[in-house]
DNA sequence: CTCATCTACAACCATAAGGTTGTACGTTAG
DNA sequence: CTAACGTACAACCTTATGGTTGTAGATGAG
């Protein structure tokens, strides 16, 4: 019934992919506009080739793709990498979901054997 | 209007603590029931020391709880920090969704004005 | 009381992560 | 054509991470 079967290695990116401000930024950024590599680096006290590096982790992450426009390289944002890491979460609290209610229906049950 | 504001450095501690197998596993476990670090420990091929240390990863991300019982030390989640985790997520995605909208809204009006 | 159990933590090691500078190469503007 | 720009990547440094072993302090069982 699980869909997106995604492996160990590729949510550990994932996850690693947002575990760094600036990557978050530059996650934020291409949400909201189009940007070349060194159109994001122009935001960030940090050389060229850190952020290059940071585009490319989330690049491995598969939340961003890099799309060749003239000389420039323009960062896009794939939704769809963000949605899993999303679901993922969602489904943590789904289980937590489930042991609530399950707990509560053993109390109803033990309630019902011998109501004190 | 953002209610539960977390520091970068949250942020980060979050999601570095999903960016493990192992750690997502004992968070998982954590969800659907009570947990010693050492019953927890009993899982995994590696030393009792190095679950303690990715258990302590989860404490520092407020994602879990330490609760002492006699000798043994409970794990239980937090729910707190997978939720705020998963709105960021969410966040994400808002962002998108109101930059579609806003491209969608400027294409309207570009063909009200000159309708080709 | 005594011993096994559970935990905590320090010291250490190998590798990964995040940063730097430097070099090289394709592309576009003038 | 030439110069400037955008990119890619290698080499290097420092610190963080994930693992180990070993030691030591509480606590519970018998």
């Amino acid at each position: 019934m699980v869909v997106d079967e995604l492996s160990d290695a590729e949510v550990d990116r994932l996850f690693q992919a947002f575990a760094d401000a600036t990557r978050r930024d530059i996650l934020a950024r291409a949400l909201v506009s189009d940007y070349s590599v060194s159109g994001l680096a122009a935001h960030y006290a940090m050389s060229f080739a850190a952020v290059q590096k940071h585009v490319a982790v989330l690049e491995r992450a598969s939340l961003v793709t890099k799309e060749k426009r003239g000389r420039e390289q323009i960062v896009r944002v794939h939704l769809d990498g963000l949605r899993r890491a999303r679901r993922l979460l969602e489904e943590y609290e789904v289980i937590w979901r489930q042991r609530v209610d399950r707990i509560s229906d053993i109390l109803a049950e033990e309630e019902g054997k011998s109501p004190s």
